[in-house]
RNA sequence: GUCCCUAUCGUCUAGCCCGGCCUAGGACACCGCCCUUUCACGGCGGCGACACGGGUUCGAAUCCCGUUGGGGACGCCA
């Protein structure tokens, strides 16, 4: 009985890509919604690309997601996890080697003592004739003398492929077949001993005893070597699984280059972890439930179903991330989303500690059905935090340039001033009866005082706005704008 | 260039495997109306797609072939 092992194999080179994100997430409600382990390894082979800070960076976006792991590296103050480690590739290589190396006494692969520039001259031949470069195969049957005669010179070690076809018994795309001569015999082991891409996954994956390969289909074409490294070397055979990649807005693949491919980025955005997760999956699968577009990582873990997988690509879009983001976040308590936007009103230099948390909590509540990032909620309270220092210019034009203005502002001042309890209903319920005593319009005193005591047009509902700031500080800031009206005309 | 994957509204998709229930359903966006104290939210309605061409069949979005479009792979990168 084989429970279900899969893994996400990221290079860290820099951040977490939002297409690496859609992996992770898919192995993660594989291994997940199978009972299985899901396994994280860095492949941080390439020396050059990898960094510590990488490292953290990537994991950082895996934690923010809440995507954990059951296996996997040292992490912060996290050690490692799991039996089959080393986690990370650079940690393997003596292990690599020495399996490249089996390859050779077994014959199933061969010393090659090609030059670099003998390759290029070939290369360059083939581009000549205009066909795909193929190892010549010069070194394939070398003699145990001829080797011998070699000495010390450096060495290559090539996979010698094996004729026939090759078929990739692909869950999401079906069997795909090759014919193994679109492989030339490639290359296992550099000259410094060092293992290529190819060799280290499949060995990586063969003694981690990964069962699914659940990865993106860029991999689609190397899956056949890989199927004949996982044979050569005796390992049992995964299955595998390719998904579509995720695609920019204008269709392309998602370059690391662009804004929004490290999902940090949306963070930083103010999205919410849960809008992400839940636009991610949509991406790339449907629920058997018809029609159904809201999902946590909870119940995802229990609805995914691998036949539910789409088989083509998804472009990204932003309009419908923000409308998630607007559902996600009026889904949450007010006493969560006041914890998500303190940091975020803090980062703008607005001191909150004069208030209380009730108090923020209901500043937090009277936004939350407005703001379609975190970030907004900035413009939806500052003025609970400095003085109004001047007035939208378009919004002066509509209430305070009115013939009517100064009376609109005089209502709003005696009601204000005259109101016993300074709450939402009592304040409405003066206003209310106003308008029905002199008929103006509920809207036009309405506005101007929300332009009085905000400075913009736009923000929280007027009661709750000003039950919040306190009679003392709306008062004045009518009577201030009274005053500004009357130098207007 | 060679090989591989893919193809339903502008976007994400349901339906396709098991042809008829499809004058193709939903969501985002857009437009209009309603609600309303602004903005948003919400409600109602509208616009809007089976890439093209051949087959197979009484009947095809659904099966087959081709074309075209899109993506990917062809490294001593991962």
């Amino acid at each position: 009985m084989s429970t279900v092992r899969c893994r996400i194999a990221p290079s860290p080179s820099g951040f977490l890509h939002i297409g690496t994100a859609k992996m992770a997430l898919f192995n993660w409600l594989f291994a997940r919604s199978q009972g299985g382990t899901f396994v994280l390894r860095l492949e941080d082979t390439d020396a050059e690309r990898t960094e510590e800070e990488y490292v953290a960076a990537m994991c950082e976006g895996f934690k923010w997601l809440g995507i954990d792991w059951d296996e996997g590296p040292p992490f912060g103050d996290e050690p490692e996890k799991g039996a089959l480690g080393p986690y990370r590739q650079s940690q393997r290589r003596d292990q690599h080697h020495a399996e490249g190396m089996r390859l050779v006494a077994e014959d199933k692969a061969y010393r090659c003592f090609c030059s670099k520039e003998e390759l290029d001259a070939d290369r360059a031949q083939a581009d000549a004739e205009k066909r795909p470069f193929r190892y010549s195969g010069r070194c394939r049957n070398l003699t145990p003398e001829e080797i011998a005669a070699k000495g010390e010179a450096s060495f290559v070690v090539r996979f010698r492929v094996p004729e026939g076809e090759t078929v990739v018994e692909d869950l999401v795309q079906g069997p795909v077949k090759f014919n193994n001569k679109e492989f030339d015999d490639f290359i296992i082991l550099k000259p410094n001993g060092d293992p290529i891409f190819h060799l280290a996954v499949v060995a990586d994956d063969g003694l981690m005893k990964i069962t699914h390969v659940v990865r993106g289909d860029d991999h689609l074409t190397n899956t056949p070597r890989h199927i004949m490294l996982f044979n050569a070397l005796g390992y049992a055979l995964p299955t595998f699984a390719h998904l579509p990649m995720v695609l920019d807005e204008a269709g392309k693949k998602f370059s690391k280059r662009m804004h929004g491919a490290n999902v940090l980025d949306w963070r930083d955005e103010g999205y919410l972890p849960e809008t992400l997760i839940n636009y991610v999956v949509m991406l790339g699968w449907t629920s058997e439930e018809e029609g159904r577009e809201f999902f946590t990582l909870e119940e995802l873990r229990h609805l995914f179903s691998i036949n539910r997988l789409n088989k083509s690509a998804a472009r990204f879009d932003r309009k419908k991330l923000d409308w998630l983001n607007g559902q996600h976040i009026r889904m949450l308590t007010p006493e969560n989303l006041r914890d998500r936007v303190l940091p975020i009103i803090a980062a703008k230099g607005i001191d909150t500690s004069g208030k209380s948390p009730e108090w923020l909590t209901q500043m937090a509540s009277i936004c939350q059905e407005k703001i379609p990032t975190l970030n907004n909620i900035v413009d939806y309270i500052d003025f609970f935090f400095s003085e109004v220092e001047s007035y939208d210019p378009k919004a002066e034009n509509k209430y305070f340039r009115q013939a009517e203005s100064a009376a609109w502002l005089e209502a709003d001042l005696r009601m204000m001033s005259a109101a016993d309890a300074w709450t939402h209903d009592a304040l409405k319920a003066a206003f209310e009866k106003e308008v029905e005593a002199t008929g103006v319009k509920l809207g036009s005193l309405v506005n101007a005082a929300r332009l009085a005591l905000t400075g913009k047009p736009v923000g929280p509902g007027l009661f709750e706005l000003a039950e919040l700031l306190g009679k003392e500080t709306a008062v004045a800031r009518i009577a201030r704008a009274l005053e500004h009206v009357k130098t207007l005309s």
